[in-house]
DNA sequence: GCTTGACTTCGAGCGCACTCCAACTTCTAG
DNA sequence: CTAGAAGTTGGAGTGCGCTCGAAGTCAAGC
């Protein structure tokens, strides 16, 4: 049931280079993955949904020293120093989140009335498609879209 | 009215160290910077405007090689081709930001859902705080909130 | 005249997060 | 028995985006 798989399996079920996860076992990301007898390694259901909790964390911008951080409490057990750190660190970064995701909403906004000008711009453009620059032009088109 | 900045003021005024401001004109970002005699650079609100614009593209996620693109067809002026191609850059990186800004979503809400858990997993922690580890448990802590 | 400080250039160095290489072992199929 | 595919290790290399150091210029103030 809870078949056990090989590194390219599981490379291909969490989107992960066979490098990367090797790397992430060798930082300490991963704890030692289970090994065949021939030192080939199996990763388990809770291999995979651990490292699908890493790649959340990271898709929302934790850095690889905080996520060290992070699975070392996870090692220490569920003691209430543990837990009390991990949940702290999810809480700041949460927050962090959603300044980020604040941001990149305004940011999006500015794209979009940026793209509402290139309509614009766009249609100047095939008007007058071989203005040279240089000579004098109804003060406009550069000036009207900047930066 | 437009009073030109030094440096360190345009490094303030935009949130930018001077080094990176340097090095965004070097890699050509920014085109050259207009000097006084003593060979100083002076940044204009132009350039201010222009350097915000950048921060935006790179706040959301912009590789500089596409902003370098793009400063490239800003320079060659307000052709078709060059406004088209700005255009299409900006259109499809407004799309990729609206992707990354869903699934920051959903993992936002994974978050709030893994900091609820956490409160569970304080208390549990509060209440059998010197559990040792390797002694037979009540099947609960670490499985119960695993990842 | 001399120091201080803000600027200049050029090139080297750095931190991050992988990514790849070389040499080796092990299993499976033909 | 052999070839090939898939795994192993340790260590080196890569790409990105800065960041810094060294050595020099220049203007202002003591």
């Amino acid at each position: 049931m809870t078949s056990s798989l090989t590194i390219a399996q599981a490379a291909a079920a969490t989107g992960l280079s066979v490098h990367t996860l090797r790397y992430y076992e060798r930082i300490g990301l991963l704890d030692p993955v289970e090994r065949r007898d021939n030192r080939h390694r199996r990763y388990t259901q809770e291999d995979l949904n651990w490292i699908a909790f890493l790649k959340k964390l990271k898709a929302t911008g934790l850095p690889v020293r905080a996520m060290l951080r992070y699975a070392e409490l996870r090692r220490d057990g569920n003691t209430v120093e543990s837990v009390m750190e991990r949940k702290a660190m999810l809480q700041a970064h949460t927050l962090s989140v959603q300044q980020t995701l604040a941001e990149l909403q305004e940011n999006l906004a500015v794209l979009h009335h940026k793209l509402a000008l290139y309509d614009t711009l766009e249609q100047q453009a095939r008007m007058a498609p071989a203005i040279p620059a240089g000579l004098p032009r109804p003060a406009s088109t550069k000036e009207r879209i900047a930066p």
